[in-house]
DNA sequence: ACCGGACTGGGACGGTCGACCCAGTCCGGC
DNA sequence: GCCGGACTGGGTCGACCGTCCCAGTCCGGT
């Protein structure tokens, strides 16, 4: 019998549910499919977590902490222009799409069915916002780097980038369609790159 | 006892599903749900409808089918430019989503459960062809009717409408902030309209 | 008028779900 | 060394699920 700590337990729970809705979606992420995943008992779960819930919440909870944006700050490092940074920011999304596709599908299901229940529907929302802060973060990041400026608020181009990755992530699923999804990465950085002015 | 034919009681098992799949969701739309908003028996689910999956399939299918998007011709008649008609049909879209948000959000749902499951997945898929053909079938009737051209194949034109209108309902949806919706809606339109050319 | 097939409703079956209880086991601090 | 609290696993509960069965009811064609 292994002897784990509450919060190392919850680590490994919230680790394998993420596994589970990734590979399975959510209809299967039952308490039962996670202990599963994590080998351990089923009164294992209810010890670490109050509820099935309480965990649904931490992972969307964690999205808003921020751990999904980090591979994106590399991808601007070396960009030689705004350009190239926004085309490459969208591709490396798509790339990301691509190499885990359950991931994406998984969190648009669990923002659908957060927004479905009372007690996460706050939490679902709270997701939005960090997403359009962290787009407009890196838009006025860019425009600051490369002495630009952008003839919109950020605020409303932020919504407009997150818009297309939603929208483009949501096709792909769909369709799995390469070419496309390229084409379209390419159309969506012209449409960011349309309200680029010399400053 | 009512006595109803097979064909009538699945046109209302299937709009008492649409109904509960808008107001409480996918989760929520047990065969017993069904029947309860259609005020039938249990048992005239199954001597409707196959299974509750195949019930699915047909929600699915009649998106593919083509009920969904009447709305938006009408809209498109009266237009005095392609810029307003652009401007018009996502700001129509845009009410839409607002004025039955469970619909739509009970779509993207259906969706997502589609593509997870095998069984449902093609048509999932062929949903997406539909959205992308309607799109592309719009913007060549915009540029035949102005006398003007687009400067990419509509095909990937109408890929970044769609996935401009599904960023845009998600970020609804999440946040309901109706002011940033509709500078969205715009900032979509703007997008679309950078590669219309004169002829 | 009646009969066979279309249709109905109630009840039941096996399965999965989230949650929980409890008797036991381990280990750190005294 | 021993004891109390942290931790474990197995079993169980009630609810809901999709599906099915069956005895009954109605109606159109003959």
């Amino acid at each position: 019998m292994a002897r784990i700590s509450v919060t190392d337990r919850r680590e490994l729970l919230f680790a394998a549910a993420v596994r589970v809705l990734a590979r399975d979606g959510l209809a299967a992420l039952s308490t039962r499919a996670i202990v599963a995943e994590a080998g351990m008992s089923l009164a294992s779960f209810h010890y670490a977590y109050g509820s099935r819930e309480e965990l649904l919440g931490d992972i969307v909870a964690s999205v808003v902490g921020g751990e999904r944006e980090a591979g994106l700050a590399g991808v601007l490092g070396d960009a030689s222009s705004p350009e190239d940074a926004v085309r490459r920011a969208l591709a490396a999304y798509l790339d990301l799409v691509r190499t885990d596709p359950g991931r994406e599908q998984g969190m648009f299901e669990l923002t659908q069915h957060a927004l479905r229940t009372p007690t996460l529907a706050r939490l679902a929302t709270e997701q939005y916002q960090r997403y359009h802060e962290v787009a407009a973060e890196l838009l006025d990041h860019l425009a600051d780097r490369f002495d630009r400026r952008w003839d919109s608020p950020t605020a409303d181009l932020a919504r407009l980038v997150i818009s297309l990755t939603d929208g483009l992530t949501l096709a792909w699923l769909a369709d799995r369609d390469d070419a496309a999804a390229e084409r379209l990465a390419a159309l969506a950085a012209d449409a960011v790159l349309t309200h680029l002015e010399d400053s």
